[in-house]
DNA sequence: CATGAATGAGCCTTCATTCAT
DNA sequence: AATGAATGAAGGCTCATTCAT
């Protein structure tokens, strides 16, 4: 529990971070002066709430990372193993594709908030508990380990970015090559 | 067929782009201000072979890039189209983890050297006619085109980076991650 | 109306502006970053104030171009249309023989600034009533237009440099030069 | 007499010579280096034949100057002092109007080349012996100095070019600049 | 808390000139 | 004589971060 904002603050904070979606949407690379003088801050603003662009960068990340999580816990309700994995890895490299602000996010080994760690560990341990429910029904090879699950969708993600064509492109591409990996990983 | 550099400058060549190697094996970002001072040349030297980061960056891997569009053109003389497809796709992804210059020129949409074209082009031509082979003989899915083959090396490349460990480290899972691929493309 | 300046950002305005004042009355070739070396500020602080040079050397002549404007307007006060006209030319012309800045402000066909647009554009304007004026009063030739103005008042400037001599020494001589120009304009 | 050429060396100066009179065309800014690329030549046999740019500058003036030079001395022999004056000044404009490589070089007050002090001498020369006959025949203010002609040519050619518009639109223009000036300089 | 001016290291690039081949 | 590789000073500009107001 942080101290909750002033408002006035609150309401920076919230231009802040929509300024740097649409940055990041449009492709811009993310630079704290360039974020202020687009929401008419003073930079010093932007710093107090954001120290670093990476914490920024989470920060916009945050939601998805939020909703891959949840999505994560839902999976496990699912009462087939192999279905609910295959829902959640989908889920996952649809949101890598689409969002730019996952990638760099998912691939970092180090956070910048805490609260990044958490949610990424959430995902991870959603990743985990599906996995080994898949393996323990024998529907997945046993040589596959939950370490791998990120990675893998990093790479495929990246796979569909190096394939080209527009953001919206990637989305179908992506999904192919997760198909693939699926059927390889199949038992 | 270009003329052939006097010998000082032969050597300087030599020089630069075995600093470039380096640093890229440090994981240095490449400069070429960085360079010319760690080589004991000019500036202007190292301009003049080389007007562009990226030119120098593909020069290091040319050689790399030569040997796997070599590898391509022997995996067509196996008789076996499927392990043949394996050969090449595996050195490919060895490639890449094992040497920091490849992936980038491999992802990147333009080049900056004719060459790197070339040897791009021979690369992608030799996995095309390995797929193809394959596909043909009936043990590759028919999803699979031969767009697909380099984006998919270097999101495999991609994945073992994010996992993480020294780059020696990322040869196995490398491996590993493509057996998955394989498996899942396999008819 | 810009936003008034923090009074130390005020302070390094003039200095900036003082220093490139004292650059270009020595002739030396205006450079941000010597300017920043000899103000005693960092680079960035001349670039924040100044983003190109030309703006620099046009904030410099502004003054001198203020001047010019408004005398343009008194003349127009003056009863005696032809005198009114000499007037105005002879101002113009020693200003741009004293004050190194102006030359290239007023040659320059594109300005980086918009109030020297509009200033130019007020000079501009006063010569061209004048010139109306004194044309209808039937003392000017007919072919000469408010176009020429500019054009020779620089060209007299010009002339008494290559003439030679200290700065000083080219203001009589500018003028001898505007005395025979405007003989030949008399009608 | 200089010691006369081999026959290559030759053929090299002129082709130098001629490259650098292209660019000067092109309005391109003459550089050595650049010189020597597009005649296909080292650039030590640029610097062997011109050891600087306005040693280059000057030779391709030359023959615009020889010519002026000779004009000038055609000038003497005709009857009619007033005309002769005239018909001199206004080569001498147009020259440096159509020509790019005349103005740096009429105005520059020390020359790279003897050749070139003297031909720009005997341009001088010849404007004093006419206007020393116009003013004898009292036809011209006798306040205007041999002195004078130089850079009051350089002020009409820079003035045409102030003005704007194509290098031929700039002939004409500065005609009627002359024509003015003259007007004023008639007795 | 907010501001935004200032900083200055750091990178990129060009070009006149020299000199070994 | 000719060559052209090498030099490196010089200039341009950006941007992450600090700190006085």
């Amino acid at each position: 529990m942080t101290t909750p904002l002033r408002k006035d603050a609150a309401r920076n904070w919230e231009r802040i971070v929509t300024v740097a979606r649409d940055l990041i949407d449009e492709g811009t690379p993310l630079q704290l002066n360039d974020v202020a003088r687009r929401a008419g801050l003073g930079v010093g603003t932007v710093y107090r709430h954001f120290p670093t662009t990476e914490a920024l960068l989470e920060t916009v990340a945050t939601p998805c990372l939020t909703e891959l999580a949840a999505h994560g816990d839902r999976a496990l309700a699912d009462d087939d193993p192999w279905r609910a994995l295959n829902g959640f890895l989908s889920r996952t490299v649809q949101a890598q594709v689409s969002d730019a602000s996952l990638p760099p996010v998912m691939a970092a080994s180090a956070d910048a908030l805490p609260r990044t760690t958490e949610l990424k560990g959430a995902v991870w341990s959603a990743g985990e508990r599906l996995l080994d429910r898949a393996r323990h029904a024998g529907v997945v090879r046993a040589d596959v380990t939950s370490a791998d699950l990120v990675p893998l969708m990093c790479g495929i993600a990246h796979a569909a970015t190096v394939h080209g064509g527009t953001p919206a492109a990637r989305v179908p591409t992506a999904h192919r090559y997760l198909t693939l990996l699926l059927e390889g990983m199949h038992a």
